[in-house]
DNA sequence: TTGTAGGCGTTATCAG
DNA sequence: CTGATAACGCCTACAA
């Protein structure tokens, strides 16, 4: 009763063949209505369930995917594998995590892993320290799906879902001069990341368009964290003509930043106006609540899963999607300086 | 070369048996130091790899656990899947993720798709609206390691690893009396949940452990969103003897308080002071930082996974451990009163 | 419509 | 020390 049951034993409760059970329980049409329903019956009866693993062996397929990202537990990351979760478990497909803290060796472990473990497909963000490609390219090999989402290696064949950091760049710097800022500063993250540059590069061009000219002084590189936010700012404080604004690339240094704006007695968003990237929850809650750009992960990651839907679909055509997801500019006070109630 | 290769692959490459083969990749003590060597050399030259799939199906142990939670994207449960992430991947295992959606059916249906792929164990934290506990009993029948964290069912047998939820609401109502409060309010959340009840019952103790009369009309439930804690503190000011401070159950209902106090012109923390629970991340983040009741999830999520690894050490022995982590109350500018710089 | 037999990739048992 | 063989649970030609 309690322990596992087979085919096997509800064949020979029935005096039929195992072969028979397996078809009744298929729905395979060659089969008598009469033993197809006394089949049904009695694994119910019995508690049968289906042993994946065999079918997986068999069939090739586990029915598994693997979704490797830094950390789990980063809003961005875990808003991504809702998405894709919702989006393949109605499919009858399993997510399996797995978490790389932005380590190359830990990686390759991981796609290692998973990799034995048959999974059907790979969804992944790369680490920050990725140099090699070898184990990516061994997915390939394997023929197993792979898909980046938001960061991606350049790999041909390899489908990808990442949103426009250029034009979240852009926009959030347009925006900031929209509302008067004349001085606009960047603070970016590890150039390692090609998203950082993307960002930095929407943020070049949008005062280029605007006959705003570029000053190299106003861009910094930080960690993204809330301290480097305050050590920016502290530093942009320092120039001889120091900016009016701030186009972060992270939330946390905009915080940062503001925090550290605050202490100067500077007034936000009067004579001070910051913007943030990637919409963390934190942002709205604040009483001075951050503009950002959001870069809608829950979407990020359903795209990504039907992406590899559709890869396994025609699974002997090579495609190679590239998703581009516009974001959107999470207007909020510590830029709204025109319109201001 | 990129196909899959088996154990006969390279067994019929170095003409010799499987089994053998088998072996010497298993280090096998019976076997002679060359052909090790040689079976060894020419698996990595063929790039084998283990199908992990037929050795679960041989021993009956996938490596996989499953996790299910309400949804995979509130920190609280992200960072528990951390800690197990991190706890159970350097032991081989795998972690599949599933959301229940604070659904009964929704979770019923992971539980069996869980036991269908034959995982290892299941941690979960059970559903808001859960009532039946026949799919909980099913995977105690099925001899598969069940461990609740956080929110669980009082089954016989099943391990738990729970923080103790009274002694947060003690605590965070015994910061408040030291603060000076005297009338102090508690939104709680939908007793379905013990977690609710046992903050409950903190808060009432610690008040009448301090000589404070319990009001009823103090205490109010609600759901655990912003717009909830404005409409409590609506109706708590409108009493003819409004309270001075406010527990929370949540830091959402904390935040809406807060919001609505200000808009009242309550003066927080001089005339009122508030504590929410969770320490979620905002609450550190804010210009009025909000005191909270941390529940270490990461720890939490260590701790779970400890639990299942004994479980499957002692396969035989049925060990029901209940483990109850101390929160820790994180004092913050909401509730700081006294010694305010 | 149903039974038989083989195989998915491994490991374990038993001989040799 | 190594080779054959069976078994894990399921599915699917092929045969009856």
């Amino acid at each position: 009763m309690n322990e596992k049951t087979t085919i096997y034993d509800i064949a020979k409760a029935l005096n039929i063949t195992a072969a028979t059970v397996s078809r009744a329980l298929n729905n395979n049409p060659k089969i008598s209505e009469a033993t197809r329903k006394l089949v049904m019956e009695t694994a119910a009866k019995m508690n049968y369930k289906q042993n994946k693993l065999a079918l997986a062996l068999k069939s090739g397929k586990s029915n598994n995917v693997g979704v490797v990202v830094p950390y789990i537990d980063r809003n961005f990351f875990s808003a991504i594998i809702r998405g894709i979760e919702e989006e393949l478990y109605p499919l009858g497909y399993h997510v399996i995590i797995c978490q790389t803290h932005e380590l190359e060796n830990t990686e390759i472990d991981n796609i290692n892993a998973l990799l034995n473990a048959q999974v059907d497909g790979i969804l992944m963000s790369v680490s920050k320290h990725t140099e090699q490609t070898d184990h990516l390219n061994h997915v390939l090999n394997k023929n197993v799906p792979l898909v980046f989402f938001d960061r991606k290696k350049d790999i041909n064949g390899v489908s990808t879902v990442t949103i426009n950091d250029y034009e979240g760049g852009y926009r959030a710097t347009k925006h900031l001069i929209e509302q008067g800022c004349k001085r606009i500063a960047h603070i970016s993250g590890h150039w390692a990341l090609e998203i950082y540059k993307h960002r930095f590069n929407g943020y070049k061009q949008a005062l280029l368009d605007h006959g705003i000219s570029y000053n190299k002084d106003y861009v910094i590189k930080a960690k993204s964290d809330i301290s480097a936010g305050k050590k920016a700012v502290e530093k942009l404080l320092k120039l001889k003509n120091p900016p009016d604004a701030i186009f972060s690339s992270s939330d946390y240094v905009a915080l940062g930043a503001i925090q550290e704006l605050k202490e100067h007695g500077i007034k936000i968003p009067d004579d001070f106006c910051v913007v943030g990237f990637s919409n963390e929850p934190f942002t709205k809650f604040m009483e001075l609540s951050i503009t950002s750009v959001d870069q809608s992960p829950l979407d990020m990651g359903k795209m990504a899963a039907k992406v590899f839907l559709e890869q396994v679909k025609e699974a002997n055509v090579k495609i190679e999607k590239k998703v581009v997801l516009t974001p959107t500019l999470k207007i909020r006070k510590s830029s709204s300086k025109i319109g201001k109630k």
